[in-house]
Formats: C-alpha cells, structure tokens, sequence
DNA sequence: TGTAGGGTCTGTAGCAACTACAGGCTCAAG
DNA sequence: CTTGAGCCTGTAGTTGCTACAGACCCTACA
C-alpha cells in the first residue's frame, strides 16, 4: 500500500481501532450491506475515508440502542434508496421502543420469580430445594 | 403403532400439543441431551410417559425464567450425573438473577433514550430528524 | 537484498436456541 | 385399498456476530 491512496485513506483494521469495532464484523457489515463496499488498493486492501467512520459508527450506535440491522438498513434509507422521511423514523423507533418496553416487563417478571425462590433457598444442603420446586409447579397468574 | 406400548404412552405430537411445546424442539432437546432419548414403537416412533412429560415441563419452565441450556443442564444435574445440592442451584439462579438484573439496567438506559428522542421527533417531514440526530452524535455519559 | 513479523485477504465454520422444510414411512379411518 | 394425517430423518435457515486457516502483502531491520 504505496500508492497515492494509501495517504488519504486507512485500513480495516485502523477503522477498527477507532471506532472499537471488531475487525470482522466490519466486513460482516459490508457482507449484508449495511456499510457500502469501500474502494481497494491495487494489492486489494479496502480503503476507508472518514465518511465510511462515520456511518460505522452511526451503525454501531444504533446497534447499542438495540435496533435490529433491518432497522438500521430502515434508518438509514437503504430499503429504498431514498433518506426515510423523519415520520418514517419515528414511527420505526417508537415501535422499537414498545419492543424493548415489553422486554423490560419480561425481564422483570423473571427478575421477581427468581429474586423471591433464590430468597426462600438457604443454600443449605438440604433436599428440597425452592428454585427447582418453583421451576417445577409453577404458579400460573 | 397398534403394539401394547401405544396404549400406556403417547407421540411426540402428543407431547408437543400437552406442554404447548413446538415439536421440532422437543426433537432438539432430545437431540443435545436436555432430554433422555424415549424408547421407541417397532416402527421407530417415539412413545412419552408422564415423566417425560413432566421433565420437559421443568426445561420449558425455566426457559421461560430466561435460563439457559448449559444451566438447565446443571439444574437437572446432568452435568455430572448427580442431583445438584441446593447450594449449587442457589449459587446459579444467583448469577442468573445478576444477568437478569444487568439487562434490565441495559435496557432502562436504551428505553430513556429511545423515548426522549422520539418526543423530541414532530413525526413531521422535515429534514432534521432527533432521532437520528441522536444516533449520530450520541450524549456519551 | 533478504527475511521476519505483522497486517490483510478470502471462504468457511461455529455460537445459541430454535424453526422449517423435503422426502420417505407408517398408521387409522372410511 | 386408498387417503390423509402424522411421524421419521437429515439438513438448512434464522440473527449478529466471531474465529479460524491458508494465502497474500507490506514494512522494517540487518
């Protein structure tokens, strides 16, 4: 990587380093289309300005909040080509945000299920045991 | 299946349709040992008791209480082929519980966010979306 | 100039925990 | 005896990565 190219670009792994990203899931990205196909050097190395950064990072960020990459792909217009409308994305978020609401609320019920037959286990060596006795006759609300 | 097996046991759709359990997954659970293989008709079906019944119930339960495979493995004590203390199932519904407990702080910090951006967002057609916004240049605390 | 070491390239396989299908048997009812 | 439902098997797909092998390339140092 001697050429021209070299100077105004970085490589896989440099966009790794300074966005925390894996160096593999970044191609994986490329794979499924998320981030576009970058432009190689003649040896076949890609080649990444700040704008590809820039997109990564919005893509691993959308990741942290729990999109989906069909979501992402959504936000970032590339379902149709176009940008999506801003109605387009709220309406995208707010039912990601039912989504994870209701996620919440399960984990909560698993939360209180265990917090109280963890409490009622002594730990002792003893028979019975309340966890596998609450696994095994549950009670149905 | 006419042998006198029949009569004092049941299929596996039997099974799948008395524990609301998909009956690929029963296959699967077999398959990685979560369940004993079940004896079988000359033909090869497969003949469930009430105890297999019963075991399965107990899998899908804590399945539902967000356990996993490996742990349900060691809350049957098919680990090392005893029954696990009681000090032991405590000990893992303890770090389950933990688990738990983190991915619902997780999921708090992605639903605050979620829900001040999509207030912030007029769902009109403009071209600056919060949402997006947020995306890009998240508040990092 | 040679070489050692790192980095990158590709395709492929693995993870969890299922779910779905194709192609072939078998069983019960009419 | 046939029809349709159900069961059998192996295999592939899902989501979002991650890890590897074997080949290439590039830089630095002697």
């Amino acid at each position: 990587m001697t050429d021209h190219e070299r100077e105004s670009g970085f490589t896989r792994g440099d966009l790794a380093r300074a966005t925390g990203c894996n160096i593999e899931t970044i191609r994986y990205y490329e794979k499924t289309g998320l981030l576009p196909d970058p432009p190689r050097t003649d040896a076949g190395y890609r080649i990444y300005s700040t704008a590809h950064a820039t997109r990564l990072r919005f893509v691993l960020r959308a990741r942290e909040l729990g999109f989906s990459m069909e979501d992402i792909r959504g936000l970032m217009g590339l379902e149709d080509g176009t940008a999506p409308t801003c109605a387009e994305v709220k309406e995208r978020t707010e039912r990601h945000l039912a989504d994870v609401r209701a996620r919440i609320a399960d984990l909560r019920r698993i939360e209180s299920v265990l917090a109280e037959t963890a409490s009622r286990c002594s730990g002792a060596e003893v028979p019975d045991c309340p966890v596998l006795d609450a696994i095994s006759n549950p009670a149905d609300p």
